[in-house]
DNA sequence: TTCTTTCATAAGTTGCTGCTTATGCATTGG
DNA sequence: CCAATGCATAAGCAGCAACTTATGAAAGAA
């Protein structure tokens, strides 16, 4: 298991990235995260992080005793990349990444421009 | 299995994908696609086939004796809502669908029009 | 130091997923 | 009519993927 799709084949995992999406977030916050909705052991909790990380969707970051989880936005935009692809046949798959990269650049930037949006972690609201 | 992103995380069923992203094919047709990589059988791909159908990436219609499938845009249209949603936090997950079509439709107006020019005003990568 | 916290890894089990072969059901053609 | 083509479904099986409990390592607190 390698790849970002087949990292984001499963729902736990989609969870995760959606708590991520607040922020960076340390190890123990996700777990707590993932469990108000369902019982999850912690080292489930680890091993799925694990995946997330080796697809590069997510960095992590060691401060202390804790481990800071982030979102990795070029993994994210590679998966975005080949969806925009496939529904443009004008782009083969050759280097979809260049094409989406600067969709997704785009995007941060008119996200940039609007204020307000700086989260240390935390508890979610 | 139900939703999109389970069905994505198949490799085979992402080439599927990228077979039908030239056109609407039918499935023998998709079936001797797939076996040019690799040997497979055709109840595995059909069984392949029913899982994007299910999972709303692909529409089919009979014609006579074949059957033709074709990529569905409002399905891939919904996986994209999510990942743009996740790297936006300014766009909770409540209906993510709406911005992001947005986001498509302006990348691709961008492409159609200029094929080939992408990067005018953007830096290099 | 020892205890506690935070997280990762090891080992083992179970259920699902993707594959196969065999078969059935339409549609077309002789 | 019967045969052939195109595709879906049934049934069964092997492998993997996600979960569990148990354990260990690293960093801070007492």
């Amino acid at each position: 298991m390698d790849g970002p799709f087949e990292a984001l084949g499963d729902r736990t995992r989609r969870q995760l990235l959606e708590l991520l999406s607040t922020g960076e977030q340390p190890a123990g916050a996700l777990v707590r995260g993932l469990q108000a909705s369902a019982p999850i052991s912690q080292p489930a909790v680890s091993q799925h992080l694990r995946v997330l990380r080796e697809a590069g969707l997510v960095t992590v970051r060691a401060e202390g005793t804790r481990r800071l989880y982030a979102l990795d936005p070029s993994g994210l935009a590679a998966a975005q990349a080949w969806l925009v692809a496939l529904a443009d046949p004008l782009a083969p798959f050759a280097q979809p990444l260049d094409a989406l990269a600067t969709e997704v650049a785009r995007g941060e930037r008119a996200r940039r421009t609007a204020p307000g949006a700086a989260e240390r972690d935390g508890r979610s609201a």
